[in-house]
DNA sequence: GGGGAGAGATGCCGC
DNA sequence: GCGGCATTTCTCCCC
């Protein structure tokens, strides 16, 4: 224990990223509180000092503080704790550590960013090139035109010259996708005093309660999957190419 | 690599947890679509067999599987990749190594669940065991009645013997709780056929639009915070103490 | 730069 | 397995 509480404060601001797994129990006050009683568990801290704690199965971690924090070690009543400390967000994460397994530390270069298709924003632009799947004579806005209403996804006008408004979801669109394209739609109609305007989702699934209560308020659904550019997929391999 | 390689296969399906620093290129694909050029990243593999690559900052694993993938590693075009695949979901990941920098591996004994306070849960709680914060003569159904109203935070009578839905919010309130909240009311009032319902949300504050929307529909609103058990801050000291 | 408000993403829980 | 909701969130826009 001794050896990690040295190495522990030779690493403190040294650039590397620390990982260590330890027997601890972990407590947490900030936005809201927390007690992870004794246990088995992986701590990682990067050099954005933000804080991860991973017990072994779950997706996330149990415990976790965010970039800007401080962290120290100290004794505490005979045991030594790792107190992470973030006085902004007035958060504090104690993990009190009972025996350390390993401890490793390793400067990682790394400024590369990930490139993400199937988004939102991709299934809207879709629908900017390809009207026609919503319906035919659809006519999206100009963008420039569009990005005064922001938050809507797509918005144009149908064959008779209706306002319509488009609400994409990546996967099964549920009440909550509705109440929100009803929202926008009493928006619109209010802001340009106008009687009608259409609302659609365009979404690749639909749940049932959200398909009927869309109808009840007489809107529509079309069944529209996000797009992959990325993705080659070879079946007679069964696996996956890029590029 | 050679070392890496052999005892990433002797490693497989041990049950230990798995950390190890690379240089590497990510690829994934099934909900989306991303990649994820050459840099130093950690790669942490769980006994569930969840997958996680984190880069030197960000809270949130650059790409990740979850629970229940496989692991393999082969050599591709004379280079060794981790391929985690997921057949379920359709989903696969691809770590391209060109260099590994120290590798890890440790079981992990922890089978205790974090306890939390200051949820909604919390709220409702506090609420039932407190109904007078509500306002006097308010009287909470039993939880077992309670549970045959599904989601509902809090559901009761006040004194004139209306029923009263309440919708607790840890933070501040928006629309989405308001009309989250004219949904259970007009549910309700459907399922009793009845004339009145009254609408009201706890939460320790609300924004301006929700608060107008809120009172437009002629719902109610309590300034509530949520509870907070375990905090004990201590002003004088400027530091958190625990039990 | 800090705070507030709204939208998005993901895990989890219950049916 | 799916649907519905909560969240130790994120981001942008405003001040």
């Amino acid at each position: 224990m001794q050896d990690f509480v040295n190495w522990f404060r030779s690493w403190v601001n040294s650039g590397c990223l620390l990982v260590f797994a330890a027997n601890c129990e972990v407590r947490y006050s900030g936005r809201a509180e927390s007690y992870l009683p004794k246990g088995d568990r992986l701590v990682m801290i990067k050099p954005d000092n933000s804080v991860h704690v991973h017990q072994p199965s779950g997706n996330m971690p149990v415990n976790h503080m965010r970039e800007g924090a401080q962290q120290v070690i100290e004794e505490v009543d005979g045991c030594w704790v790792v107190r992470s400390s973030h006085a902004v967000n007035k958060e504090e994460l104690l993990i009190q550590l009972h025996k350390v397994y390993f401890f490793q530390e390793q400067l990682l270069d790394d400024g590369k960013k990930v490139v993400v298709a199937g988004t939102e924003a991709d299934m809207a632009e879709m629908i900017y090139d390809h009207p026609e799947i919503i319906e035919a004579g659809f006519t999206p806005l100009s963008r420039e035109e569009h990005t005064k209403y922001g938050f809507i996804d797509v918005f144009g006008f149908d064959g008779d010259n209706n306002l319509v408004v488009i609400e994409c979801k990546r996967q099964t669109a549920d009440l909550h996708a509705v109440t929100q394209l009803r929202r926008y739609v009493e928006k619109i109609k209010q802001s340009k005093g106008l009687d009608k305007v259409r609302g659609i989702i365009a979404s690749p699934e639909i749940s049932a309660n959200a398909k009927k209560m869309l109808e009840d308020w007489g809107f529509g659904w079309r069944r529209i999957k996000p797009p992959k550019f990325l993705e080659k997929y070879d079946k007679s391999q069964q696996r996956l190419d890029y590029y």
